[in-house]
DNA sequence: CTGAAAGCGCTTACAG
DNA sequence: CTGAAAGCGCTTACAG
């Protein structure tokens, strides 16, 4: 038997309006009946109904994560749902509920899923990804002035508001900390001409080889495909050039296999012939040797910092937030 | 400007009772009233607020996936939220939202967090880990009638509802394989005693064994760290005993790497001299060369199941389901 | 400081 | 088949 608030009202002895504030520590209720009611609520065991409180005030106390969740993504790209950790853990301590909108349905478009779930108010704000926001979706948004932030800059201009990792700092990071130890001949093994996090990885090491008045070799920056075998081919041929690099900077944790198990079978030694840094420690550190130095980003932080922003922007609605949180750091290991 | 059920029922000219009966798709209204009431909602771009709607039904439409979701979870454990996905996917179909409760606070115990949003009535049930389910917590959940499945048999005699993955069945699988290419020396690559998962695997793996009046032989069940270079050692140990075994089941794919490694180190070819068998592709399979035979199980469904039943239990509290749900599949590649 | 009353936006017997 | 009215369990001006 579930006990509500007028059960509370009646025992105490006061009217539901009263028990309403004590319940909401508002002020303007005598500490003689506020400790009265709490004694009842308190041998009740009672606990408001969240449902009819939220209809009464206006809000939903949840907040949507709209992504892809189809089978097999927590094993492609289980970052995504380190920052949804990092989200509810922000959301939990604040009093809100995080639930999943998961806008990969063969029956309903995303825009469609979008507008449904807007007009039936079943969240006061949403969390995004970004790469999914195309210009019509962003309209939807503006229409419904819905309190929403993207996870990652929409690939083109808007005013929605997003908050992104700063890759092209990190970069930055591992090619002054390469350049520190000596390094002057820097190489790049990078991924696909389409992938927007190694393409900002790039430019990051551009730019911070330009400041160094550091020329970019061309030839020493290589796109692969996510193929153990293309890599190890790739990074051979870097290794065997007459002009060979005396850094590198891998782009993720397969590249850093690929590339080292290159340089082994060169009889190259790291650090010393050869210094290596490569982003994540995910999936593949464990298994490689020796350990290497590692850019890693903290994105539990990112799913934090995105419900910090989000709540800004609900309490007012005119906040535009767009915001690069780096929060790389450097694990300095053995490779260089 | 949002409009309300009254809206809709002062245009098109009926109560708010007949509009509610028409957004509940109920008998007993004509199809003119119908047609019209549908019309002016589609004018209007009405959609219910389901807060209401649920405060009015006494229902919430939500069902709580409780976890400890901390920091970093999803990269030691990506099997959870593929489970989570399933979930999603079952419950969205059935017009549920899954939402997160994180057990895993410093400031309240998990008893304290699953009394306080059982009483909150925030949610029609509960999918919860039943690695975490303690006889304490098994007497709350019971005390609460709440409905509820646990994803993973708990640990002791209980009558809470749960499902588990068939770990000793897939084992059978694995080794009725091998016997049937021709193995009779079966080795197992093991993890460590605490791990129930591959205590499971073990149990299948020698009742199979039995089954087929095959010895089992102590010295080819091996119990591993999760290092490699301990798994390496532990596998050179079996291949360079004089009684050499045939073929090896690995009950991870960290396992797998460093058994392969050792048998590559050996110049044993598989499957020739030495059939192996894996569980799970993932992470690792995509590394190594040749490519695995693995025992994959689809723990999706797993969390697509648990819904099911789950919403069994919400219709018919009294419903006790305790159910292994197997789903393992064989997939041949280059070890077998 | 306290309470009566209206309201949040729906649903559900019930009467017609 | 349709609608008036009470109800879901809270909150919030407002009056006292």
């Amino acid at each position: 038997m579930q006990y509500t608030i007028s059960d509370v009202a009646k025992r105490a002895g006061v009217s539901t309006a009263t028990v309403s504030k004590v319940i909401n520590d508002k002020m303007y209720v005598s500490s003689r009946t506020k400790e009265k009611v709490l004694k009842i609520m308190n041998e009740l065991n009672y606990t408001p109904n969240v449902s009819a409180s939220n209809l009464a005030k206006k809000v939903t106390k949840n907040i949507l994560y709209a992504d892809r969740f189809y089978k097999g993504i927590p094993f492609k790209n289980p970052h995504m749902f380190d920052i949804i950790c990092g989200a509810e853990d922000e959301l939990s301590r604040r009093g809100y509920h995080l639930t999943l909108l998961n806008l990969d349905k063969d029956t309903k478009k995303i825009e469609q899923i979008l507008e449904d779930t807007m007009t039936s108010k079943s969240a006061d704000g949403m969390i995004l990804n970004g790469a999914l926001v195309t210009p019509r979706i962003e309209r939807i948004m503006l229409n419904f002035d819905f309190p929403q932030i993207c996870i990652g800059k929409p690939n083109f201009d808007t005013i929605l508001s997003w908050i992104d990792i700063n890759n092209s700092l990190s970069a930055n990071m591992a090619v002054e900390h390469l350049l520190n130890l000596g390094c002057r001949k820097l190489a790049f093994m990078g991924g696909q001409s389409g992938d927007e996090i190694f393409i900002d990885r790039l430019r990051g090491f551009q730019i911070a080889l330009q400041k160094n008045d550091i020329i970019v070799q061309e030839e020493f920056i290589t796109y692969n495909e996510p193929d153990i075998d293309v890599i190890y081919n790739s990074a051979m041929q870097l290794l065997q050039s007459p002009n060979r690099p005396d850094g590198i900077i891998c782009t993720n944790s397969l590249m850093a296999v690929g590339t080292m198990r290159a340089i082994k079978s060169m009889k190259l030694t790291m650090p010393d012939d050869i210094a290596l840094v490569a982003f994540d420690d995910y999936p593949y550190t464990p298994l490689i040797s020796p350990k290497p130095t590692v850019i890693e980003i903290d994105v539990f932080s990112l799913g934090v910092h995105a419900v910090s922003h989000l709540m800004r922007k609900i309490k007012d609605p005119a906040t535009i937030i767009q915001t690069y949180t780096a929060l790389p750091r450097l694990i300095k290991r053995e490779t260089s």
